[in-house]
RNA sequence: GGGCGUGUAACUCAGCGGUUAGAGUGCCUCCCUUACAAGGAGGAAGUCGGGGGUUCGAGUCCCUCCACGCCCACCA
């Protein structure tokens, strides 16, 4: 006798044993192996600062599956965990953090203690995440963890920026930045966020005044338009040069939200076309706090004659899109006009040292004071506000490094020393990424994402890649500025004679500021040289998309050698061997990230390599709330997922993930509180949105409760709800459904001998089993390779449980009791639960090791249509195939009239509940009715339709159709007239018997439609045509039923 | 403003040109039958967002309108 296996599955137990047991078998390792075609994935890397939330989980579950189906086709499968250090969320978190504990900012810290201390945070929080990741059953190679920082990942830093930089692909440029005044940082537009605020609306006037026109120097200008199709264009001047002058009492007024910046005005701006200004252009008018005189440009790009009044005042420094005119207007000059704390610096004149906003009063006052002041409005502004410090931003000009994405026309001034690489080539970066996708070579699934990729590239917009942080590989430039002329040409000269034999240093020379930036391959003698010559190293860090960007080949060890490795249960990337991974096969990730992250390893790869970093990107869902909104810490309606594994199943939820990989954009999952003292769910309201709510009433027990989410504290007054979805419902009694088939099968094994198995000498019901296993088995693959997950998962639902379970292992409980059939009975059995433990084990794969172990136990050689020994563990099993002559669609139409007959059956007997002698009489005499045309299939289905005994008869009827009843059934029931409600049964009746002569009407006036006939194929004229025969059918007997009713 | 997506049963979603539109959950009835109550059997529940069109045939393709969501630009 086989153990028997508990009644119920134990997620947890099956959790804690097999994740231990693959471990140290090192299934998850791998190795470079020539035999084995290599399939990789490297994981997008969780930021280090983040908590485990539902959009990860669907993204590692998505991979896993991948991961795991391929292993076990033959694949050598290798999947690479790290984690990100991500730049400014993690530095904001730990500054935070140090702040709020010894109440010190990072310059109380300085430097080095400052990034000391994020790195022992790094390692406590990339821990979490790595025991997370495991405990979701991430078959990831664990040896091969990586961290974006680490020295494997510096060094291929290092080596691309440097490559990039003597390539004169990298460059020294200005940019408007979001100035963060508080934390005196720059941040990224996507750490920011845009908040309606209540501002004002200024209108002023500037007057105009009498001056000597620059002639030529502005006349000559050419006016910028911007076409309908977005082109701009140098149109011609449309200034008449004998236009009149103009009289000085003239004003020109214009509007603003920010008047302070009325210090930094360098130009005021109208259309062209505008008739009401065209006279004025190229005058100039008195900015009055500063006295300077400036011009009045004509820009169609800027200034919208629609708008205000049309005119709009320029201040290049501190708007982007004044700055975007200024770019095209040069002559107009540029004026900075705040410090790095937010406040007014020298430009400002008399203002400065105040403050922005004491500023914006006085400057407004002063207007007033001049006569100048129109009007104020009450306006709701968008105000941009930096996430970390909520204070709002300033946009300033200052000087960054970029990636020039564009078409290489004209390269930056640049020399090299030493061994430089030879570049690959010197075509534009954003057209060579996109050109990986236009032809094909990186493919999109769905296919629409590629649209984003593509027209975001298009835009060729350059690649600001430094951040003023302290948290991050530090750019790796040298620079030194000079104030003569002859000293920075002489050092221009002599530089490249410096540099010792071996070193690696490339330099580029900015002439307007005479500075020359030298950039160093890695760390030597030179550098030391260099500071020792009063050379400073950037005190700024890389964009972290820069480290990500290369993710696919430098956690694989590019450029090599190997480095050495500190940790003992990681294993050093070998880039002469492990080479063979690249490019990787797929990339799952979502779609917020396609430009940010995707866009720039086809980049990075192109460019280090010559080579596509992935072939496929596969594009998941994005998980929302059920309210449709995403996931987000702020909002506070993420939903944990360690809540869900322990209350559903580390396999629950992964079949839930799974299920909910569409290929829509977003997919929704509603969640409830699980009230703590009763257990009783409360669905979240949006109103419990942001944490505003704080405790919550069971409507159950009435007993109080916090409900769940990322809350920053404990809460000591009462218990916090864990959540709970029932979107995960169907995974979890998925599971323990496979458990139990299993354990059904394990205690009906005894005796079992492994043997061949031949098709034809088969029984119908084996024969059907097998037709479905094949079709899921093919299905299942076919739904992998695409990557329509969620078909995986209903595939193997309804397999598993409307057929497998449902139907043929109720089959087969007679033929185990029968001595004769046994043996045979238990080969299929046990030969399709293997195929299904390996159909299962991607998505599933704790309760699937759990059973394949169980089964190994007492039928360890099993298997369809030979025996073979199982594997050891099914997560190197051999992923199932099987034969395409199992496929039959006759043995398939036979076994579904079968089924329909035996759900006739059971509905009668469950309409109509009498007591259970005359029940069963009823059921017999039904199924005797329509047995008989089903030979051997006959035999089951008394027992199906839960009936005792059955004799079979020889009346044979035509089986019904669905939603209607067999004839001789009726005669029986209706006989028992005085037990059941006459009425109500006339009623349902005459619904039925009119709902089938609508459709039996549309049927034939589709049949007497010529051109349908002609048109549609045969098949489905014929469909057609034999649906009218059984409706008709259908009908007849139901009106007799009628009939027999009515006279009851 | 531009791009993308979504409106199908109470909820979450399948169905993507061809029989009488499906599943899970929830709801109702019956059943603790020796694999499984995390279960079994049955049932009720849908003018497939509105309006046009193409087609022999339209949740399915096209146009349009409405509602919702996401992303990107812009808002002097």
């Amino acid at each position: 006798m086989a153990t028997e296996l508990p009644k119920a599955y134990d997620a947890k137990a099956a959790q804690e044993k097999w994740l231990t047991f693959w471990e140290e078998r090192g299934y998850f390792h791998s190795n470079p192996d020539p035999a084995k075609k290599p399939f990789t994935i490297v994981i997008p890397p969780p930021n280090v600062t983040c908590a485990l939330h539902m959009g990860l989980a669907l993204n590692h579950t998505l991979q896993d599956v991948l991961i795991r189906w391929r292993r076990m086709q033959g694949f050598n499968a290798l999947w690479i965990p790290g984690t990100d250090h991500a730049g400014i969320a993690t530095q904001a978190v730990v500054e935070r953090l140090v702040f709020a504990q010894e109440k010190k900012t990072r310059h109380d810290l300085g430097r080095d203690e400052l990034v000391k201390r994020i790195w022992a945070w790094k390692d406590q929080y990339e821990a979490r995440i790595i025991t997370q990741l495991r405990e979701m059953g991430a078959s990831c190679d664990w040896r091969r963890t990586r961290f974006t920082l680490d020295p494997v990942c510096a060094r291929a830093v290092r080596e691309t920026f440097f490559r990039m930089f003597k390539d004169g692909y990298i460059y020294r440029g200005k940019r408007l930045v979001n100035w963060d005044t508080h934390l005196q940082t720059s941040v990224a537009d996507d750490e920011t966020d845009t908040v309606e605020t209540k501002g004002g609306f200024w209108t002023f006037k500037y007057q105009v005044v009498e001056k000597e026109y620059l002639g030529d120097e502005l006349f000559g200008k050419p006016v910028y338009e911007e076409l309908p199709d977005g082109t701009i264009v140098k149109g011609d001047t449309l200034l008449d040069p004998d236009a009149p002058n103009l009289d000085a009492t003239q004003f020109i007024s214009f509007s603003t939200t920010r008047p302070e910046t009325m210090l930094g005005d360098t130009a005021v701006c109208v259309h062209p076309n505008d008739e009401r200004y065209k006279h004025l252009i190229g005058q100039y008018v008195l900015q009055p706090h500063t006295g300077r005189e400036i011009p009045i440009i004509a820009d169609g790009i800027l200034a919208d004659p629609k708008l205000g009044t049309g005119c709009v005042k320029v201040t290049p420094a501190h708007d982007p899109n004044d700055y975007a005119c200024w770019q095209r207007h040069p002559e107009i000059g540029i004026i900075n006009i705040l410090n790095l704390d937010g406040t007014i610096n020298e430009q400002g004149g008399e203002y400065k040292g105040l403050d922005r906003t004491k500023a914006r009063d006085a400057v407004t006052e002063k207007m007033k004071e001049l006569g100048l002041y129109i009007d104020r409005a009450d306006r709701d502004i968008p105000l941009k506000i930096s996430d970390r410090s909520k204070t709002p931003i300033e946009p300033l000009l200052s000087d960054q490094w970029f990636v020039k994405m564009g078409d290489f026309d004209s390269a930056v001034a640049c020399g090299v020393a030493g061994n430089a690489t030879p570049q690959a080539t010197k075509q534009g970066l954003a057209q060579m990424t996109m050109d990986a996708v236009t032809s094909g070579r990186v493919k999109f699934y769905p296919d629409r994402y590629a649209r984003s990729y593509l027209d975001w590239l298009g835009e060729k917009r350059d690649w600001c890649i430094s951040r003023q942080l302290w948290w991050g590989h530090r750019i790796p430039v040298w620079s030194k500025r000079f104030t003569e002329r002859g000293v920075f040409n002489f050092q221009r000269k002599g530089l490249a004679l410096m540099v010792p034999a071996g070193t690696d240093a490339a330099f580029q020379f900015q002439e307007d500021t005479l500075t020359i930036h030298v950039a160093l391959r890695a760390d030597d003698t030179f550098k030391a040289d260099l500071e020792g010559n009063g050379y400073k190293q950037s005190e700024d860090v890389l964009d972290t998309w820069f480290s990500s960007a290369l993710w696919p080949h430098s956690t694989l060890g590019w450029p090599g050698p190997v480095l050495p490795e500190a940790r003992a249960d990681r294993t050093a990337p070998d880039w002469e061997k492990d080479q063979s991974y690249y490019p990787t096969s797929v990339l799952v990730t979502n779609r917020d990230i396609i430009t940010l992250w995707v866009a720039r390893m086809v980049l990075t790869g192109l460019f280090n390599l010559n080579e596509i970093p992935f072939s496929h990107v596969y594009i998941h869902p994005k998980v929302m709330d059920g309210f449709g909104e995403g996931m987000s810490k702020s909002k506070g309606n993420g939903v944990d997922p360690l809540d869900i594994i322990e209350r559903y199943g580390t396999d629950a939820m992964r079949y839930g993930m799974a299920k909910l990989a569409t290929e829509t954009q977003d997919s929704r999952l509603p969640v409830s509180n699980v009230c703590p003292h009763c257990g009783k769910e409360v669905p979240v309201k949006q109103e419990h949105m942001y944490m505003r709510t704080k405790k919550l009433a069971c409507p159950e027990c009435k007993k109080e409760f916090r409900p769940g989410g990322p809350w920053p504290m404990e809460d000591t007054e009462r218990p916090t709800a864990k959540q709970g979805s029932d979107r995960f419902e169907e995974g979890r009694n998925f599971a323990n459904k496979l458990w139990n088939a299993t354990r059904f099968l394990l205690m009906n094994l005894d005796g079992y001998t492994p043997g061949a198995i031949k098709l034809e000498e088969l029984p119908t019901e084996d024969k059907w089993l097998l037709s479905r296993l094949a079709t899921t088995t093919k299905a299942v693959t076919g739904a992998l390779e695409g990557y329509h997950f969620s078909d995986v998962a209903r595939l193997l639902y309804d397999f598993v449980w409307s057929e497998f379970c449902d139907w043929y292992i109720e089959m087969s409980k007679g033929r185990l009791k029968d001595a004769a059939a046994r043996p045979l009975a238990q080969r299929v059995l046990a030969g399709v639960l293997d195929g299904i433990l390996r159909l299962v084990q991607p998505v599933m794969p704790f309760v699937a090791e759990s059973l394949w172990h169980a089964l190994n136990e007492t039928a360890s050689e099993r298997g369809l249509p030979a025996p073979a020994k199982a594997e050891e563990s099914v997560v190197i099993a051999k992923w199932p195939s099987y034969p395409d002559a199992w496929i039959s669609a006759e043995v398939e139409s036979r076994f579904a009239r079968m089924q329909d007959l035996v759900k006739s059956v059971r509905e009668v007997r469950n309409r109509y509940q009498v007591d259970d002698k005359t029940r069963l009489d009823v059921s017999v005499k039904c199924a005797e009715a329509v047995a008989a045309d089903f030979n051997a299939l006959a035999t089951f289905i008394g027992p199906l339709a839960g009936i005792a005994t059955l004799t079979a008869g020889p009346t044979a009827t035509k089986p019904k159709q669905a939603g209607g009843i067999v004839r001789p059934e009726f005669e029986a029931y209706v006989s028992l007239a005085g037990l059941i409600d006459v009425a109500a049964e006339i009623k349902r009746l005459e619904k039925q018997i009119a709902d089938k002569r609508k459709s039996l009407e549309g049927t034939k006036a589709k049949l007497s439609n010529e051109k349908f006939v002609a048109g549609a194929p045969p098949e489905v004229v014929q469909l057609q045509r034999d649906l009218v025969v059984d409706v008709e059918k259908q009908i007849a007997a139901m009106e007799e039923n009628m009939r027999d009713l009515e006279s009851a």
